[in-house]
DNA sequence: AAGTTGACGACGA
DNA sequence: CTCGTCGCCAACT
């Protein structure tokens, strides 16, 4: 299990129609596996990103629900498609509607990194 | 080993 | 809203 491998499968928790911000994701990895982790660290980890079809990096975005710009595999456009066709609505073309979508990890309880 | 990078986050201007 | 700054931490060079 290398550290990027366990980022990966917290990206993985993350069920369709919801999403989770990489604050989430390193908060929910320290309380999981009691590890130091920034949340640019969950990003650059997902930028590795080994298995592009097999890890739903598509859920997974920045704190206010905005889409990543340098998105490995087609672009913001490409991811915005998966997340519709998961039943995400938009607040923007790259912007993802945080407060009916935003997905909490579980044994972390809330970890609102949303400020709304 | 040392400095830079990055799909981020928070705060201030 | 954008822009700058500081903090963050493993990987990259």
């Amino acid at each position: 299990m290398n550290l990027f491998t366990k980022i990966f499968s917290e990206v993985q928790l993350i069920p369709p129609g919801r999403v989770a911000t990489y604050g989430q994701i390193a908060k929910n990895f320290r309380e999981k596996y009691h590890q130091s982790v920034s949340p640019q660290l969950v990003g650059w980890a997902l930028h590795q990103n080994p298995k592009p079809f097999r890890t739903p990096c598509h859920r997974v975005v920045n704190k206010n629900g905005k889409l990543a710009a340098g998105f490995a595999f087609g672009g913001p456009a490409a991811q915005a498609q998966l997340l519709l066709k998961e039943g995400v609505t938009f607040l923007n073309p790259t912007t993802v509607d945080l407060s009916k979508h935003l997905f909490s990890f579980p044994s972390s309880g809330n970890l609102g990194v949303y400020r709304g």
